[in-house]
DNA sequence: TTCAACCTTCGAGTGCGCTCCAAGTCAACC
DNA sequence: GGTTGACTTGGAGCGCACTCGAAGGTTGAA
């Protein structure tokens, strides 16, 4: 059973110590990492599991009060499934549709570099 | 030649009328917008054109800074169409590599929400 | 003419997500 | 024993991008 200081699990994450302290106090993490003899944490594989799950929702936009709320949710344990799953799929969709929103501005700006490298005529 | 309203021109950019003036402050606009004899704004096509790909680059992530450094460029007219397309060229590669990302992470989150939906067996 | 709804400026306030600081504890090495 | 360096806490501070408030002028319809 490997455990990690902050200081690695900071560094095998790409968030930085501060950070994860952060998101420990302000009710991201499913349980606070255990601690050493002298207090200080110790991150279990399970805990960077999660915080790349953290990772991938804050990737995509997920507002720091909704990891917080999933978080609640798989604390709770058993029962809340459907919530749960409302809750991605929800975020899912917006994520989907950021992705097709600047799918098309790039596509225009692709236009105005198009331009700029003499490629296309210049319109309006 | 039409001309719109502050109130018009927000409903047509979507965004507030306090975010045009703020915009206007800080610099992003090419010109300040012409002013009625009553002092109020008075936007033309060409604002509204502007501020549509001022909404293009902000969609996409571009930091106020670095539209405010755009505007100024063409602002300050022929002779620096390199620096632009530099500009433009590095921000869509920003753009490319975080949609790029933002999809892988979309994808593990389909992942999770299929083993919500039973359809997936759970791993880790 | 009166009234609501709009506009003006300047500057302050807000929400988010960190980011940092101070003061102290602890482990390891010289 | 002394020093270095990583860690601890609570709380303050920051950068970004708005967002709003106050106090007053303008517009247009009834």
């Amino acid at each position: 059973m490997t455990s990690l200081t902050i200081a690695e699990a900071a560094a095998q994450t790409g968030l930085t110590a501060h950070t994860l302290r952060y998101y420990e106090r302000d009710g991201l993490m499913l349980a606070a990492p255990e601690r050493a003899a002298s207090g200080h944490r110790r991150y279990s594989e399970r805990d960077l599991t999660w915080i790349e799950l953290i990772n991938r929702l804050r990737s995509t936009g997920m507002p720091i009060r909704d990891v917080r709320r999933y978080a609640g949710l798989v604390r709770d344990g058993d029962g809340n499934e459907a919530e749960r799953l409302a809750l991605l799929k929800a975020h899912r969709e917006r994520v989907e549709a950021q992705l097709a929103e600047v799918t098309g501005h790039l596509r225009a700006i692709d236009h105005k570099i198009g331009i700029y490298e003499g490629k296309v005529a210049p319109t309006g």
